[in-house]
DNA sequence: CCCTGCCTCAGCCTTTTGGCTGATACGACC
DNA sequence: GGTCGTATCAGCCAAAAGGCTGAGGCAGGG
């Protein structure tokens, strides 16, 4: 039986080091390849042809990792990817998972957990932590939540801090549009005021 | 040569794995144990009574690494203390060093980085990764910017997104004595606005 | 004993924010 | 060709937040 050939892309080499031994123990899989940021990650997969890779969404500076998910799959269509993160925030699940990942592990996941998700993966079944599959959930069964690109623009900008009027002159926007803007996102956040906006967006999203 | 024993102390199992395979290149240093909480952590540290104990400060669920790290010192005095962590914030670099830390590592240090810190560790010097330093470094620059042990409790419910009249709830104490707070917790901070005030506690604090 | 820092509070005035109602415009979809 | 979602804007009013000045109590240090 042929191993599955996998490709890490991590930016900590302690966390490479340390998934590289315990795949290690495992005789069906092997790694083909490790690299530290997205842009490595993309080159590698070309000259690799991985059955698996591997992904942390952190990656320092450059590329982040839904980028580099996206790249990776455009270039090579099809291409499993899994994450393996630290954090389950909601906007970086839902964005890796339309960025095309086919599974979402935490970094605190047992090690079967992490080899059954790379069998998975080349089979084509999708494996999420279970953390990571209720918020997904809950994700969907609240679409009303899902807020419009331009409120998402808008929210981005509000957790820095920023007045209606500031708001205003960096959208090219009057500040009665930015009131709309915020009155809906309150709405979907379901929270009364700008100061709750901004913690919620903080602590939810993972924004910073 | 006797070996440097060290005791690793982090919740991600992955991070364990990578830790042992990085020093066990180095023959003077032998790991004795590794633990996936504050708790083992403490239990450990008498049982082994290690050369260094090396400490993530986010160790999910329990006793969080700057808990760990006072109680480690309070029943070993003196125990070198080296944290091993992903984030680099004001708040916890200098709770760290306050709690009695021999060095403050980032995960991503190269390893001649981490093999010095523990040399070092053993023989009383500190050990600082470099955007860690000037962290601190800065932190001592600008005492002014230190919060009384009100304003920080007032920020802390800032954070959550309340109202002026619901902090004064909180804190029962008037609307007016809220207001105050803020004020002078606006100007230590630098901002303008609460809003700002927020998104600044959170970025910079780590405050979740 | 005085000074300083911290916590507490009040009043006054301006600016900012939020709630509401209503309106126009454009593109997608049926 | 109508409908829906999105983005844009206005005006009005009430509530909240912020700037300013001033002030009392209390603990700790010189």
């Amino acid at each position: 039986m042929k191993a599955i050939t996998v490709l890490l892309a991590d930016d900590h080499l302690v966390v490479r080091t340390g998934l590289m031994a315990l795949l290690g123990t495992q005789t069906d899989i092997a790694v083909v390849a490790e690299v530290g940021s997205g842009e490595e990650a993309l080159a590698a997969v070309e000259a690799f042809r991985p059955d698996v890779v591997m992904m942390d969404l952190a990656m320092g500076a450059g590329m982040d990792g839904i980028e580099a998910i996206k790249a990776v799959r455009s270039k090579v269509p099809g291409q499993p990817v899994l994450v393996f993160t630290t954090y389950d925030s909601d906007a970086d699940i839902v964005r890796a998972v339309d960025a095309g990942a086919m599974g979402y592990l935490l970094k605190d996941a047992a090690p079967e957990e992490i080899f059954a998700a790379i069998r998975g993966a080349v089979k084509g079944t999708s494996h999420m932590s279970p953390p990571v599959a209720s918020r997904l959930f809950e994700h969907f069964r609240n679409p009303g939540a899902v807020l419009t690109p331009r409120e998402a623009e808008l929210l981005a900008l509000l957790t820095q801090g920023l007045s209606n009027r500031e708001l205003g002159r960096r959208l090219f926007i009057s500040e009665a549009t930015v009131k709309t803007h915020l009155a809906h996102i309150y709405a979907k956040l379901g929270v009364q005021a700008r100061a709750e906006a901004i913690a919620t967006a903080l602590r939810r999203e993972g924004m910073r």
